[in-house]
DNA sequence: CCCTTCTGTCTCTTTTAAAAGACATTTAGC
DNA sequence: GCTAAATGTCTTTTAAAAGAGACAGAAGGG
């Protein structure tokens, strides 16, 4: 009922018009310039200009009003999850019980020589490779491609993945975690994560890849994990501590998972998947699940 | 000499060609499907796989072989610049002095509904707002928006920024910095930011927006940070302190700012800017700058 | 109340991207 | 050295996006 991608000149008027109300730069609640004005400021047409107008309205940015203009939504909706992220991990795992995952897919690869790298492997290790959709009130925020070594992938089986946390199900088997990497970054939805995470394809991802390694040395996980930045997030609470001339900020242990909002206008977005019929894309069993077990 | 943002099917090609890549799904250095086999698997026509394959090779992901073929190429570069995240402050206000700063724009404005909320401000009071861009290198890698209580912000000049880190400035004033709250997103880049940290005009973003309070609760910066996600990244060590079943991870204070790395091929990735001629832009002013300073 | 101005919704034309195919050039293998 | 198959580079045709304009309906101000 709808195209799929916004064409090129729309989405760069939507995406200016985006940067100048989120910069602050369009005074919040301003009144717009009326579509004609806009179509002639930046020299496109009428209907290019009513492209990026319905996208951002389809954001929730603005509202238009017939006969009267087009006004900049103040609010801008804060993040439904959020994570702390001083310890982000014991969250992911209290996370892992209240909502529900989706086995994407689960397979054995051979190690790609970055992986094999990363977790030191011995060489010609196999690892088990799973992706996994989290979802929070059955909406997917979060899609987890993890990496483990097959001698420690066999202690647990396909179904175990889909109801229980990895770390736990490592911990369980009788490793210990000792330490682990992390790097946050960001990057573009491609084709598979874009319809998993319910995002068009060019959305910009939250990303997380994390490695965790036992006592030992060996690793024991690779994760990469993409989110959806308007559900998920990563809190910090600093305290400045120290005087002067040896200031420092501590992060102060905020009790995070701000799960509050409800009233993201989320719900109204159309959920229409674009269709991009010549494009083929991978068939993925669906895994359906929610928690259970102490 | 090139057009400047890439249509839409290619676009999509390329989008699902980096996610297999990166996902691990495509193995690595393998030899991708001929561009006749792309073109018919995916259903479009080899125009269109070459345009997309065009990209990924220009991001330094695939390396073409006339004759022999298409393969992935390996390594990844790594980032050039990174940041610990237990006290990115710390780094940042070192970084700060390490760096260039690029002022782009410098006023005061009223504040909106939603930043004097953030900030507590007193009804009516205005904001001094002003847009950097830091260099490494001469490479841009962060743009930052901030807003400062005008009383505050009367305290020092706007060649102070261009130069100086802003929460020293803050300090140097007498202010107190006592709590801040960070938040880490991922964003989409607009054509401004996307001209000034030199990437695409839909690219990813790193976002960062943090808010400043002293002691007495009020807030004296609001700070909105974009920044490159292959220039700079947020990266934490954590340690697993406790015994089963209070297990929890802490964040090792790895001695951050990683950075290494020079071969990263950006060098040769072309620094051709986009056209896009009717789409106008505001000029700005440019203060390029290299600190000095006790 | 009327007039102006704004958004909403069409139609038609122009421009640009994508498709289809031919052909040259390079490499690897037999 | 020959052949098969790959990338590189054209040209022509077709499909899709963008442009241009007309017109209806809603809101606000004199």
């Amino acid at each position: 009922m709808s195209a799929a991608m916004e064409p090129m000149k729309a989405r760069r008027l939507y995406l200016l018009l985006r940067e100048q109300i989120l910069s602050g730069e369009v005074q919040d609640a301003a009144r717009l310039p009326s579509e004609p004005a806009l179509a002639q400021e930046h020299g496109v047409s009428r209907v290019t200009v009513r492209r990026a107008l319905d996208k951002l309205a389809s954001d929730g940015m603005i509202e238009r009003r017939p006969g009267s203009g087009t006004f900049v939504s103040a609010g801008q909706a804060h993040m439904p999850v959020v994570a702390d992220l001083a310890n982000a991990f014991t969250h992911l795992v209290e996370m892992g019980r209240k909502t529900g995952v989706r086995l994407i897919s689960f397979s054995y690869v051979n190690a790609t020589p970055a992986l094999a790298e990363e977790l030191k492997l011995d060489p010609g290790e196999k690892l088990q490779r799973s992706i996994r959709v989290r979802l929070i009130d059955g909406q997917p925020f979060s899609y987890l491609i993890t990496h483990v070594p097959e001698r420690i992938g066999i202690s647990y089986s396909e179904a175990d993945l889909a109801s229980t946390p990895l770390l736990e199900l490592l911990e369980r088997s009788g490793l210990v975690a000792d330490k682990a990497q992390q790097i946050i970054g960001a990057t573009l939805a491609g084709p598979d994560v874009a319809a998993a995470l319910d995002v068009e394809i060019g959305a910009a991802l939250l990303s997380m890849s994390r490695v965790v390694f036992e006592a030992s040395g060996r690793g024991i996980e690779h994760l990469q994990a993409l989110y959806r930045p308007d559900r998920y997030s990563f809190h910090m609470e600093l305290a400045r501590t120290g005087d002067t001339g040896a200031r420092r900020w501590t992060a102060a242990d905020s009790r995070g998972l701000t799960q509050a909002n409800e009233n993201n206008q989320d719900t109204e977005k159309k959920n229409a998947r674009d269709k991009r019929p010549p494009l083929k894309r991978r068939t993925k069993n669906e895994t359906g699940r929610d928690p259970s077990k102490p």
